[in-house]
DNA sequence: ATAAAAACCTATCAATTTACAAGGTAAATG
DNA sequence: CATTTACCTTGTAAATTGATAGGTTTTTAT
């Protein structure tokens, strides 16, 4: 199940990239509009920043925008960052995740076709290819 | 990410398809080729029991087996079973959880999309065609 | 200048889920 | 009838989820 991190940090980018793209827009009009708790969308706010996918100005007239156009976002990058990962198991996030028994293990190779198949998913959609 | 559960589950179903049958498995047997706690597993084999795709007989000479042929039995049924669900979001489970958004979301189409995919990829594959 | 508006920061928390462990009861067989 | 097995109930420590509370800093508009 995807974590209401990665689908209100979506809706959150989806919502500024249908405002006008030169302004700031402050996080209390995204929570309106998206009916979201103000409190709850700084934390997903704050990793989007972190991620490189949006920046904030602070004080009167502040707000967020983001970083890219939104063609240049492709959605993977927003659910992945947000997720913390889009594999299915531990043994396929790294090296350090040595499994011992990975070289017999039967059930590796469905969740590295299966991881596969969920990042093209992502990935080869932009956030603008979501957006109306 | 695939729980335990899903991860213990499937491996159970995959250590049964490759024993003989007929017989019956003891769980401590699985539990050590596997090398997963008997006591976990316990609590696995029991909702695989309950989704009608293992069969227990108790006492000696007892154990698990089968209740369909592994190329009977799509991968997707064990994930879906043991997972709870393979669907991304709590909106696309059933008509109670209505969600007030559902008409504007614009993320729906995406996570309707993405279930689909999941779904696809699971229930294609039969458990014979994930073993060796 | 100063007040307002906004981001930004730190901490806390209740509920749920995860991943087990302990110990017992019931059933079937050899 | 003793052994072996499934099956059942309860407990539990740790992590995660989905927030809330309250304050500080930064910037701009008046």
């Amino acid at each position: 199940m995807i974590s209401t991190k990665g689908r209100y940090g979506l809706r959150v980018m989806i919502d500024l990239a249908e405002q006008d793209s030169d302004k700031y827009i402050p996080l209390k009009d995204i929570a309106a509009r998206q009916d979201i708790s103000k409190k709850y969308l700084e934390i997903i706010v704050k990793e989007l920043v972190n991620g490189k996918l949006l920046t904030g100005v602070s004080g009167k007239g502040g707000g967020y925008k983001l970083c890219r156009d939104p063609k240049d976002i492709p959605v993977g990058e927003i659910i992945e960052l947000m997720e913390g990962t889009l594999s299915p198991v531990a043994c396929l996030l790294d090296a350090n995740n040595e499994c011992p028994r990975k070289e017999k293990c039967e059930t590796l190779p469905l969740w590295t076709e299966y991881e596969q198949l969920v990042r093209d998913f992502f990935y080869n959609k932009s956030l603008k290819d979501i957006c109306k």
